[in-house]
DNA sequence: TTGTTTTATCGTTTTTATACGATTAATAAG
DNA sequence: CTTATTAATCGTATAAAAACGATAAAACAA
């Protein structure tokens, strides 16, 4: 038991789920918000805002950059990080694809 | 440790971040994308086009709507189940709030 | 070189999620 | 009343996530 079977869904699928994953904390949301708001940022101004230790934080990090939510580069000893708008704009597509064709309608159970 | 502090965030990323956990499994995104086909649907025959077995279908579908983004109601031995297009409506909106502010500034890290 | 700052990683614990089979509950059909 | 159909729930096993402290690594400063 307990075999994951994600696989077994289409890539479209997969990729939405991924992407809505990474959003799935409030954490990494408000990690975004600071991003969009300031455009870019080093993790210890992130840390500063957050009420997470800075291990936890870097953890968060971590789960954004992988799933391609942001970018991030060193500046020396610090890391700078930013949003990666392009991803956003996919999901946004990916998803009205998927559930907005309806919408109109509206409907109701049953 | 371990100890959870998702409360310690501001209920609209709370509230963005339960949107986007229920939405965070490719087969809760195949649940929402055949009722959105399909406008409505009864529980069995999403559990025909799903690769899992009925007990877990009905478990992503309790999620689903305990997070407000399905409704159902039982008509005689079957449960019918629709998309509460409302939520989905709500999300767009305070998805966008956050997010949508800067993106044409597209800027790049440091 | 030595020390300081900054961030990532490691190890660990606790909690939550995923999945299934088995069972139960409720309705419909005979 | 009995039986079949349908879906929800229970129990359980495994996997993944969340959080922290401690440590390591890298760059800069003294």
């Amino acid at each position: 038991m307990a075999v994951h079977k994600k696989e077994e869904f289409s890539t479209k699928e997969q990729n939405l789920a991924a992407f809505a994953k990474a959003i799935s904390h409030p954490a990494r949301i408000a990690i975004l918000s600071v991003l969009a708001k300031r455009n870019q940022c080093i993790c210890g101004e992130i840390v500063e805002v957050l009420p997470l230790a800075q291990s936890t934080v870097s953890q968060h990090l971590k789960e954004l950059k992988n799933a391609g939510l942001i970018d991030g580069e060193t500046d020396g000893p610090r890391s700078c990080y930013c949003i990666n708008w392009k991803a956003f704009e996919k999901f946004n597509t990916d998803f009205n694809s998927l559930f907005e064709k309806l919408k109109e309608a509206n409907a109701k159970c049953c």
